[in-house]
DNA sequence: TAGTACTTTCACAAAAAATTGAAAGTTAAT
DNA sequence: ATTAACTTTCAATTTTTTGTGAAAGTACTA
């Protein structure tokens, strides 16, 4: 899986990512990358990336692609060259707001739809087996889309903002 | 995929729920169990599921257990009889409090395992192309752990503190 | 203790997702 | 306009995850 140039410790460090992530619902070759990415304080290529981890120039390509979709990597291009290179996002915060931000867009957002799926099927679901059905879905919505706006909110906040909220949190054990 | 005894609205609202779920890193059949589950009111044994729902004994038996363990579904004895029946949970903040749960001990608690790889590999990684990390490390962990301290604790309130919690967080803006 | 009504397991099959790599597409310099 | 240095795409393949169903296991009843 690796070229020699990695050292063992970076190795391991990747290996241990990909571990970590298991459950994070992306491919094993993008923890790859982006633990690689981590890493490395120079920003890199996708030759560098590709060579190192010895995977195909494609699924390199696209998993940073996707790591930048993410905002966890930032692409820099240098004027009048054709290459691009990527760093990691370091700073914790900003990982954190843009996993959030990811997370709300793919778990929760989907969610929101199935109001409009109750306003369409309300009628035929007041009956019978499905007792209170419409009265549950609305409940919910409510809570939904509480949970959405604080989402919203917290995803694009700073640092000293989390602070204060968990903090308010903390306090009230 | 259905047996005909499904309205054309429970099958709606079942494909819906898989639609939504796309993106939680569950089998669709599990939503499909879910969802089942969510429509409706009465308990339902592993055959109703399996015959509704047209899918396998197996997996009908394993994607019950499943929900089980998420605390999403509940499994009711009745007293000298063999069969268990299911019924889905339904508040809203206790759903919300078991994704939370369990979103936390298979995507927080193994971050929090970084700390101890920190720990043996840190001195080899105090140089050169890894500058840095070490530190970035203890950094990323001071703030995991706040954060698995506050899902922690919000995993098992009640709906009143969340209510608090969100307002106070909203009122901010 | 035999029978019935379930639950549980698991080797195998099917489906879905990830990965490859080579070819096609772009951009910039000459 | 041509070439060199990249990036992007995608059909084919590999790997991983899900799902099946029949057989084995277990709890209750009579």
């Amino acid at each position: 899986m690796f070229s020699q140039e990695v050292t063992i410790a970076e190795q391991s460090f990747v290996e241990h990512w990909q571990e970590i992530g298991k459950h994070w619902g992306v491919p094993k070759a993008m923890l790859a990358v982006h633990a690689w990415l981590i890493l490395k304080s120079q920003p890199q290529s996708t030759d560098d990336v590709m060579h190192h981890l010895n995977m195909s120039r494609g699924n390199a390509h696209n998993m940073l692609l996707e790591l930048v979709e993410w905002e966890l990597v930032h692409p820099l291009k240098t004027l009048g060259k054709r290459q691009v290179l990527f760093v990691a996002e370091k700073e914790d915060w900003a990982m954190m707001t843009a996993i959030l931000r990811i997370k709300k867009r793919r778990e929760l957002d989907p969610f929101l739809t199935l109001d409009d799926w109750r306003e369409v099927h309300s009628e035929e679901l007041s009956s019978g087996a499905n007792d209170g059905l419409d009265a549950r879905l609305k409940s919910w919505m409510v809570t939904a889309q509480k949970l959405d706006r604080l989402t919203h909110l917290a995803s694009r906040e700073d640092e000293s903002w989390w602070r204060r909220w968990i903090f308010s949190a903390l306090r009230t054990k």
